[in-house]
DNA sequence: ACCGCACTACGTACGGTGTACGTAACTACG
DNA sequence: CGTAGTTACGTACACCGTACGTAGTGCGGT
């Protein structure tokens, strides 16, 4: 019988290999990586099930012995890439080490442009999301307060993360598989949002592109921030 | 010949109806209310073009003449919540207004729990969302500083009600067209995560479970995030 | 007034998706 | 050593977005 899909289940709560039967011919490593592989050179929207197989070289239902639902080949994907951060010595400095983290994931995203998408369904924590999180508590030991309030830092510093590093990609990876350019979309909402703009029922929005009508720079953006959001955290301040 | 769906385009800028041919059966208002039903009711995924026109009464390729693309139909659906925000005329205290604007947007997504996976993607700038900008910039009108910051903050007022949302509603949402319960998936999540703990590897992640192990008051740490964000951006403080 | 064309309406069809189910081969445990 | 549980995989189903073709409709220009 093919995995059992019909209840509820955590993958990672899955044994890899279990005694009986045939050695299974790929790892959850190898599916994971085939997973990925596909989704930095296609997009997220090319890694179906059967498009995996056949990068592994199997049948696509021999998939499902492993992965029982598609959701969990998702959560595969994201503990993979989770296990790209590197994780280091805390340096006492908590503020200077959660940002070096928020950067680091910001990194991560940029080299997987999908994994915002794949952040707000899952709800897992995977082994490699776990050691990420201890990571985490351990560099905000320094922080005084209860062990509460430093994973709501946790929680909404990667919040700030997958928010603005979406905004960054959202064209980009809307119009990976279109038939027209970035640009091309670029262009055509910025010239509808100025139509809308010059009829003068939006003075303030108005304003607001006289100010600056050159490009923004997000990584300043990015930066104002985690700034702001870790001010609203520290003590010292 | 079908809406034109193979350039780029901003449903906003079609004309909702055109001089020739005869008139349109259903408007705009028509299939957004239909679309949103559906997924307030049946969950994003039952959206679907033939579930929509379906609803409405006509032929699944008759949609097509409104809503040239699915992605429309989406901007569509999130533009019809976006007028449900009721605006105020502004009281002068900016992080008061903040605040309601924010508990807002948080009633309307548990209202609309499809709407967090929606303003990912959604780049455009909707006839109500442009409203809803214009009202958070009024409101900001006594904070100083330059335009650019306000949008900074209200971006990000945004993006930490869209998370916290999400986090809310991830359970939920996720076993909506599943055959077992929100409680059954949350207590075999849980289990999986105490047996992890359970080994010793992730200290701290123990003693933050052991810190308080009933369920989290979600109500107090948004209202937290809330402060602390506006903080980092009042020059009172 | 009338012609033509842009529009509406919609059935059919294509290529894709996730995955339930059945069958055959294989291996470790009782 | 049997047998239960596993792997492997082909077939099939229901559903998706949507390209395309055809028929009917009513406004715009002449």
């Amino acid at each position: 019988m093919a995995g059992r899909a019909a209840e509820p289940h955590v993958i990672w709560a899955r044994p890899e290999r279990s005694g009986r039967g045939p050695r299974p011919a790929y790892s959850r490593a190898d599916i994971a990586a085939a997973a990925v592989r596909i989704a930095d050179e296609e997009g997220l929207d090319a890694v179906s099930m059967r498009r995996v197989a056949a990068e592994l070289g199997c049948g696509t239902m021999s998939l499902y012995n492993y992965v029982p639902r598609k959701e969990d080949l998702h959560e595969l994907m994201a503990d993979a890439v989770a296990g790209e951060h590197e994780l280091w010595e805390p340096s006492g400095d908590w503020r200077a080490d959660m940002l070096r983290v928020a950067h680091q994931t910001r990194d991560l995203m940029h080299r997987h442009p999908w994994l915002p998408r794949l952040m707000s369904p899952v709800y897992g924590f995977s082994p490699n999301a776990l050691r990420y999180l201890e990571h985490c508590l351990a560099c905000l030991d320094p922080l005084p307060g209860p062990q509460g309030a430093k994973m709501e830092l946790i929680a909404m510093l990667n919040g700030i993360v997958t928010t603005y590093v979406s905004n960054e990609l959202a064209t980009a990876e809307r119009t990976r598989s279109l038939p027209w350019s970035q640009e091309q979309e670029n262009a055509v909402r910025i010239a509808y949002l100025q139509s809308r703009i010059a009829t003068g029922e939006y003075p303030r929005m108005a304003a607001t592109f006289m100010e600056d009508p050159g490009p923004i720079d997000l990584e300043a953006v990015f930066e104002r921030a985690l700034t702001r959001v870790l001010d609203g955290f520290d003590p010292q301040r």
